[in-house]
RNA sequence: GGGGUCGUAGUUCAGUUGGUCAGAACGCCGGCCUGUCACGCCGGAGGUCGCGAGUUCGAGUCUCGUCGGCCCCGCCA
């Protein structure tokens, strides 16, 4: 190319007036006046229109009129003031054109299968064949370049407190616990596999070992498991974990980082220390381990109120230990039965047996499961929604506590979204603590983690795991913002005895325990630190920071739903000679 | 694994009870236009109605299967 950039197409000013340059950029519309030819040049920076007059040289006009929209050009020209009349006031460079004297044209373009202007909105599935285009849009340039300051921030944030960051190996072990791994069959060894890491766990409690003490790492991850839009099968975690600490050390790190991004990234301050919930409290009021505190409609417990009631579903949920909750709900005073029905239906669908309502007004309750109620049920309901005036009452009950607060958790987010509850602007922080250390798998027929098998227990609760293992609390520590767990980490087990009775717990043979874990438990015996992590799930955070709705808008080459890539077409068959070579041969079905 | 929803021109969509329903806008192509910036005006081209079966005199429309996008449940230590 002759013409090489003197300036970008985004920081031309009125003060530039007078200068010659050469931009170069794509081609983002044209409008041609039959005389005069304006043509918008789009970089990474911004847009400046560009001008040919009929007046230049016969070729260099005839060669402009052939410009279309995506081909590259580049431009000699001079900056000069548009008339006052034809100023843009909603373009930066709008006080300026630059008057063009030589044009290159550097490649030319198809027509783009969609257009790529930032109001036009093209289906994902095209935009994810033609991602390189779709990356082409101003939003997309702003979400990537977002996530890169992220990224920027968090190596300054850790590498100021000490962290070092290591690289752990993607080529690695699968693991018996957790998700479905990612593996790679081994070409040198027919009949062995390579697992891609899920998180790099056991790499960074050995590193606390050695002694690196403060370590981190921006890291990719894979979990072989359904998507959703905020999950895919590869993602990004910020990884990290510290020597000689407790719960309190490693909380009031994360906070200090949240804070930094918060107020670099936004420009907002965050209070700390944040909120904390104990899993127990999330449950009862909110209905999940990662509520949306940017609103209220909590949960009420009403179970007892109807031990003795005439409405016999309730009676024998709330005499066979089970939960009935409420959601006393004034925005919705004037719902109409359509309108609960649908709620209903949506109970349903997500596996609950209904949703009762009442609706309150002053002292009085009517319609729904009023007749089935008593003077004594109605004083007892009076008191616990004091506090409303009119209301839609919401009643949930499940022979299963987990059950009931669950859908009445799902429930609380459908009405908070429907009735237009959640202020977008807002961003809450809170962390879930306290959480049971593990749940008893009814497929497995055993306790598994909740969290992974390497988590501490709460010191007090250890003599628990003997008798009532379901009763133990973890050393556990969830960051949620606005009702998404974006960290989530522990306090580890770093004596072997203790590491043994987990595994132990967990029903993990020691046969077992050494094949899979052997090099930890070996390792911790070469004086293990005290040692606690966590790690953030970075694309999710980007996400929400950018303030768009799926994890795809902030990354570059994302898969869809079912797992594909649309553009590359991957994933795809193998020769027949790659499958020979790794000793492999496919099932017929 | 299950549920919901969508698939019609290059794109975004409309298309009624199965019967001139192959349509609009944008884009594209051609022409006109010297201050536009979602330029404007005139004209034109463009369709395997995702794919495959079936029902029917007749299917974009109904049924079944299948592929794909999105959302949700399960799953995600």
């Amino acid at each position: 190319m002759k013409l090489k950039r003197t300036n970008t197409c985004g920081e031309l000013r009125g003060n530039d007036v007078g200068k010659q340059v050469v931009l170069n950029g794509w081609v983002d519309g044209w409008r041609d006046l039959g005389g005069v030819l304006f043509i918008d040049l789009r970089d990474r920076y911004g847009k400046t229109q560009i001008v040919f007059s009929p007046e230049l040289p016969r070729e260099v006009y005839e060669t402009a009129k052939k410009l279309r929209s995506e081909f590259v050009v580049a431009v000699k020209g001079v900056v000069r003031p548009r008339p006052p009349e034809a100023k843009n006031p909603n373009l930066p460079t709008g006080e300026i054109e630059v008057a063009v004297e030589e044009l290159e044209i550097l490649n030319s373009s198809k027509t783009p299968p969609f257009e790529l202007k930032e109001f036009v909105e093209a289906s994902e599935e095209l935009r994810l064949r033609y991602r390189y285009l779709d990356l082409r849009r101003p939003v997309m340039q702003r979400n990537l370049i977002l996530r890169h300051q992220l990224a920027q921030i968090t190596r300054e944030f850790f590498t100021a407190e000490g962290f070092v960051e290591i690289e752990t190996p993607f080529l690695t072990k699968s693991t018996p616990e957790g998700a479905r791994d990612c593996l790679v069959p081994s070409r040198l060894h027919h009949g062995k596999f390579y697992a891609l890491p899920q998180s790099p766990q056991t790499y960074k409690q050995i590193l606390m070992v050695s002694g690196f003490d403060r370590y981190f790492q921006i890291v990719k991850c894979f979990r072989d498991e359904d998507l959703r839009r905020d999950r895919q099968p590869e993602f990004t975690q910020v990884d990290l974990e510290m020597s000689f600490v407790d719960e309190e050390d490693v909380m009031d790190t994360m906070e200090r980082y949240m804070e930094v991004v918060f107020r670099k990234l936004l420009n907002r301050n965050i209070t700390r220390p944040f909120p904390r919930l104990t899993y127990q409290e999330a449950m009862e009021k909110y209905g999940t381990d990662k509520p949306d505190l940017r609103y209220g409609l909590t949960i009420t417990d009403v179970t007892e109120v109807f031990r003795e009631s005439d409405f016999k579903i309730f009676r024998s949920v709330a005499n066979e230990q089970g939960f009935i909750g409420a959601l006393f709900v004034p925005e919705a005073a004037a719902y109409s039965r359509k309108q609960i029905d649908g709620l209903n239906q949506y109970v349903m669908e997500l596996g609950g047996k209904g949703v009762a309502h009442l609706k309150k007004q002053g002292r009085e309750f009517t319609t729904g499961i009023s007749k089935f109620l008593s003077e004594r049920e109605f004083a007892r309901l009076r008191e616990l929604g004091k506090d409303f005036d009119s209301a839609l009452v919401l009643l949930l009950a499940d022979a299963e506590t987990e059950k009931a607060q669950t859908l009445l958790g799902y429930l609380r987010q459908k009405l908070a979204e429907d009735l237009g509850l959640i202020d977008p602007s807002q961003f809450i922080l809170s962390w879930t603590v306290d959480f049971p250390l593990l749940e008893y798998s009814a497929e497995e027929q055993r306790y598994v983690a909740r969290h992974h098998p390497f988590t501490s227990p709460k010191l007090e609760d250890i003599p628990l795991l003997d008798q009532h293992p379901e009763r133990a609390l973890a050393r556990a520590y969830d960051l949620i913002l606005n009702g998404n767990e974006i960290a989530g980490g522990s306090i580890r087990i770093h004596q072997r005895e203790l590491q043994e009775k987990m595994f132990r717990v967990l029903q993990i043979s020691p046969e077992d325990a050494r094949q899979k874990f052997g090099f930890l438990l070996e390792a911790f015996e070469y004086g293990a630190p005290p040692h606690g992590g966590i790690a953030f799930g970075f694309d999710r955070l980007a996400m929400l920071l950018s303030g768009v709705e799926s994890i795809r808008d902030v990354i570059a080459f994302p898969k869809t739903t079912s797992a594909l890539a649309l553009m590359e077409n991957a994933p795809s068959e193998i020769s027949e000679e790659q499958l020979k070579e790794l000793g492999l041969e496919l099932r017929k079905n």
